[in-house]
Order: C-alpha cells, then structure tokens, then sequence
DNA sequence: ACCTAAGCGAGACGGTACGTCTCGTCTTGCG
DNA sequence: CGCAAGACGAGACGTACCGTCTCGCTTAGGT
C-alpha cells in the first residue's frame, strides 16, 4: 500500500478519469469519506457536499453513481459490515443470545451503529430507502429464521412455531435498542429478553 | 363543527400580539399547520419555514416556544394522540394484543403515526429528540409494563416475570414494524407475535 | 453630581410612569443610552432595540415620542453638542481656521462625530432627517457666514465677497472629511485648504 | 433592441450554470437588478434579497461575488458611471466649473447620485465600503488634481498652489451637495464657488 | 375619595432581511 | 465518456430588528 491515509482527504493530488468508465478508486475514495465522515459527524452532518469534499471528489461523480443519500448509506453500510455470522450452539437460547450480544457490540464499537441508524432514519422521508430497509430487514429476518428452524428440527422448539415471528421480536428488539441509544444493555437484561422468547416456542 | 377552516391558513386578517404573553391562538395555529405539512408532506417536506408559513406566523414566533424542530414535533404528536388507554380483560394475552392492535390502528389510520415515525427519525441526528423519545419511551413502558405487574398478581405470569422486559419487547416490535411500514399485519400474525412473548411469562 | 453611573442601564430598579405626562427620567435615560449604543457599537450597532434594551425602556415609550430614529438622533447631537463657538480674532483665515479646528477636534474627540455622521447617513434613506439636516446646515452656514460678513465690514474681504459661499466651502470640505474618516488633517494642510478660500475673497 | 425587458426579471427561463466559472449573465443580471431595485426603492429599500429576487438570482451567487452590499454598491457605480472626462479649456476657473456642472447633472439626472449616495451612506456603518470609498476618492482627487497641475504648469496658477487642496475642496463641495439635496445649484451660485477656489490660487 | 386618562416596562406578534448551508443540476477542460 | 471543479437557482436555517399591539401597573388631575 503505498498511502496509508485512510481517513484524511486521501490522495494529495486528485484523481483524473481513468476513460470512459467508473473509477474505482473514486468510488473506494467516496464510500470511505462517506463512511468517515459519518463516524465523526453522525448522521446531522452528513451531507453529499460534505462527502464530495473529503473524497476530493465532484458532487456530479457521486450523483452519478449513488442516485440518493440512501443509496451510498446502503453502499457504506454493506461494505463495512463483518457479518455477524450466525451461531449453532445447539440451543436455542444461546444461539440468539449470542448473535444478538455481538449484534449489539458491533453496533456500539464500530461505525456499523451509526451508519444503520441513519439508514433508518433516511427510510423515514425517502421512499426508495425504506424500500430498500425493508428488503434488507426481511432477508436479516430469513436469515435468523434458521436458528429457530434448526431448533424446531431437532425437537427443541415446538413444531408450530413461527421462525419469521421469532426473528421478528428479536429484531424488532435489536433494532429499537440500536434507535434509542441503549445498546449498553448487560448480559442480563438481554438474556432475560431473550429467553422470554425462546420460552415462548419451547416444545 | 364550529370553524371549518381546519386546514386552510385559518384566520383571513392575522392575529396580533395579545401583550406580553404567549398568543394561545398562534400557539394552536402553529400546531395545527406543523401537523397538516406532516400529514401533506411528510417528513420530507416538514420544515420551520414551511409551518410559518402556513400558519401565518413569523418564524421568531415558532423559535420563541420551540426551540428545536423535534420539541414542535413532540408537542404535535401530544396533541394529537389521544391515548390507547389500557385494557384490562383479565387475560395478559388479551390485553397485550388489544394494546398492540389499537397502536397499529392510531397509527395507521390517523396522522399519530406519521408524527411519530418524524420524531424517530429526528432523534437520530438531533441530541434534544433523542433524550425527549428516550424519555417518553421509558414512560410508555412504565406504562404498558403494569398489565405483566397484574398479570403477576392474580398468578397469572410466573412471580419471576419482568415487567419491564416484556413491554420492551412489545414496544419493540410495534415501534419497528411503525418505522418499516408494516402496520397492516393480520390479527393471526399479531396474535403469534404477542402469545410468543406471553408464554414466555406464564406461570 | 448624583449619579456616577453615566453609562451603565442606569436604574437598578425601573422607573414607573409618573402619571399621564412624560416622564423626563425616562427621555433622558433613552437619550443617554442612544448616545452609548452610538459610541460603543457605532451607526451600524444603532438599534432601537438595542437603546430600549440599554435604557430599560419600552419600545413604544421611544416610539411615542421619537417617531423615527432619525429623530432620536438628532435629539441625541442637540442634547451633546458643546457649541464650537465662534472665534473673533480679526482675521478672517485666522477666525476660519480655529472654528474648523475645534470641529474637527470636537469631532474626533468626542461622541459628536459619530452621531452627526449617522445624521448624515440617516438622511440618506430617511426624508424627515433628510429635512432636519438640510434646516440645520443652512444655519450652520448662516452662522459661519457672519464671520466673513465681519471681513467685509472691516475692509479685510472685497465688499462682493459672498459669506455664503465661504460658509459652503468651509462645512462642505468639514463634513466630507468627518465623513471619510479624515479628520486627522495636520494643521498646514488644514490651513492651506482654508488660505485657498480665504484668498478668493479678500479685497 | 433585441431585448426589452430592461428591468424586468430578465429571462423568462433562467440562467444555468455554465461550468466551474462565473457567469457573465448572471453578473449582468445582478448589476442591472441592483440598479433597478435602487433607483425604485432607494437606499433604503435596497437589500441582497431584493436584488436576489429581481435578478431571478440565488443569494449565494450574489455573495459568491460581493462580498458585501458595499462590493455590490460599488460595482453598480462604476458599471452605470458615464465618466464626466476632464476638460482643458486653457482656463483653471472653466475646467472646474465645467467638471461641477457635469458632475451635478450626471448625479442629478441619471441614476448615479442616488447610488453614490448610497454608497457614502453604506460607508458609515460598513468599514469595507469606507475604505473603498476612501481609495474611490483619493483617485478622483488625484484626477482632478491634474487641472491645476496644468493650471500651475501653463503659469495660471501660483507655483506654490496646492493641486490636492484644490481637488479636496472642490469634490468636498460637490459631495456635500449630493448629500444634502443640494444639485439644483444655479450657474451663479456654482460659478461663485468655484471662483473662490481658483482665485486662491491663481499667480 | 373616586375615576379616568395617559405614560410606563415588558415582551409577544407578523414580518423582512441577514449571511450561511446544502440541495441536485449544469458545464467546462483535461485525460 | 468519466473525472474534479465549482457555479448556478432554489430555498431552509436560526437570529436580529422592525414597528405595532396589549397587558398590568402607576400616578395626576378632574370630579
């Protein structure tokens, strides 16, 4: 690597068009000031404007790519996310317990939280991201549907429970700590959420 | 009906100051006016200016009560709302359901839900509507947790139930599905979401 | 003097009207704190807020009785203005000279200069200080104009001399120097500049 | 003409940006707004959002290139200014009488007075627009400062005569005019004043 | 001794303008 | 054709004053 400058307004001297396509190191340049500048200024300060400075990059080369602020969120988000990956404990419990305990961590240690809440927030007014959160927070509750599949499979769960329903309230649940600011719950509490639901479908 | 003009600029020659005090019909005007733009132009569209002018109010006058756009919001959706109010039938199952059920409706089916979802979105780039929510958040928990504390009593919910845990996990879910445009789920799926929660507290 | 506080809000405690007359504490407690803002802040600091605000009075109790700020301005110079006097010394560059001396320095020194400018700059958009300004120059001139009529008498000046037009010559060259922060001129400067008229007119 | 709508909003279908450069149409527009918004409203009705509004312009554009209304002011002078030349008749007294009479009509009948006016008014509370009318001034003394140093040269005027002195009292004289209403001025009268001047220093 | 009339401080009112910010679009000139 | 650059019209931001209004109070002068 030859600049180690990963957040400052990266190369000193700009970037040219590379022809008659996409630059990717303008589209890296923009998805990291994006990302950095959400981190230092939260969602109120993030602005296409503020973005296209910090890249050393032309409003019209972000608009062109990324048609709204939702969509380059999107983009910051999926390229910074380590997923999560989903536990297999062989208990039910404890799978959701854990995904959720590093669910919450990552939210609260990584720029993950933030850029998320602002997704949201950009679903609020902008049509084209709720549609887009709301694609994102369907698959995220097929995904975690499995555990209680698994669960279900071999005996633990009962037959007629509703995996869709379990990811639900447990999403529904990460997602509303992530809004309000109260991503520091202890082990406890969010065990104690947690096994309030898995009881609910215990065989 | 006394004044039918409910959402035109109202008085054809303007207020004027009544002294020294707060102008209780500006203060009504203006509320008005900031919960017509929500409904007119959602989120998107809400702006001071925009209220003012509807109002027919000067922007000062706006500052002077409200310091900030989430405080204007916050007090548009106080007046709105008339509450669910608490059932109490006696099953935990029941009221629950009855207490999500009516929220989805007021929601859905009057400009409460709008309201809320701006607030929401405004607490996540404005320091004041972040602490108002959470403020009124732990109240509606309060709130809805003392159907679990009955519940307990009449030895319906297991002595070790928490209250708490299960009104959050009921907010939750409604606060979620508000914020993701999925207020229209059928009585059968509300219904499993909410037994999921309740068996999870039974005796 | 009873008072030391010659520039400060003045009373501690307010004054209350003192019956349907004008209450006299109150003018010059305006007048006074029109004179301060003047000085401290300048023209462009000039407010009737900010007089009100410093004299502890209402703003219609300055609007009542100085119907434009023009008026409480030219109030403002009546009430400072230590007549400049007028020098006899038998010579009329010698009499010229010192009364445009001691403006000047009246001028620089004191809060004079500032308030006659904003006069100045007021009856540029203003028709009553436009007005006010114009009758106050004309006797400004008549009055210096009798030093050249003493001239003439005495046989210094040639009898078709016109005082007059000294007088213009004379204010006009003052007030273009107060007005373009000039007042700074040394002496022989000064001087040349009133030799130049003087010589046209002597016999 | 091609185009009447000299003082009309201008073009019907606004102006574009035409790249990372200023617009010349858009300067024009701009000028020609300001000229037009000062000559109806006068001074006092001349504000960035008018001029914003009649030139069909966006304030920060108006910014982006005046810095303040005193930049703007002054532009307008200069774009609107006819110069009045600078006559050589051979005579010290009919070159400035006839740079008097010039200037008094350029400032009665066109536009010019009013925004010289304006622009001495700005320069009493603004310090950018008294330092440029201090430089604006100093210039137009050195200008016509060069009738006497022909006048000095031809053996007109005195060796000794002072060319800056002549300039100030005469642009003092003409200014204060301006100021105070006073351009109606008789031949005579005008006549007389400048003969004063010239006397003083003529050999 | 009451009553009315006016002045007083206070401060809210509908407005206008301020100067700054961001929006999304446009056009240039270089590569 | 993509790119950085940056100007453009538009319009919201939150603040300062404008000049007007109404309040509740105070006092004086006429009854």
């Amino acid at each position: 690597m030859k600049t180690p400058d990963t957040d400052q307004p990266s190369d000193p001297e700009g970037r040219r068009s590379i022809g008659a396509r996409r630059n990717p190191d303008s589209a890296e340049a923009i998805l990291e000031a994006a990302e950095a500048v959400l981190l230092e200024s939260g969602y109120a300060g993030f602005s296409i404007e503020a973005v296209a400075r910090r890249a050393r990059a032309g409003k019209p080369t972000i608009y062109r790519w990324w048609p709204s602020k939702a969509a380059l969120l999107l983009d910051v988000y999926r390229r910074q996310k380590r997923d999560v990956g989903q536990p297999d404990t062989g208990s039910l419990e404890e799978d959701l317990f854990q995904l959720a305990r590093s669910l919450f961590t990552l939210w609260r240690d990584t720029p993950a939280g933030t850029i998320f809440r602002s997704i949201i927030a950009e679903a609020q007014s902008d049509a084209k991201a709720a549609e887009a959160l709301a694609e994102y927070g369907a698959e995220r509750r097929r995904h975690s549907g499995r555990m209680t599949e698994r669960a279900i499979a071999r005996g633990e769960a009962r037959p007629d429970a509703n995996p869709k329903v379990v990811a639900d309230l447990l999403s529904s649940y990460a997602w509303t700590h992530l809004l309000t600011g109260r991503l520091d719950e202890d082990d406890d509490t969010l065990r104690a959420a947690i096994r309030t639901i898995v009881r609910g479908v215990l065989a």
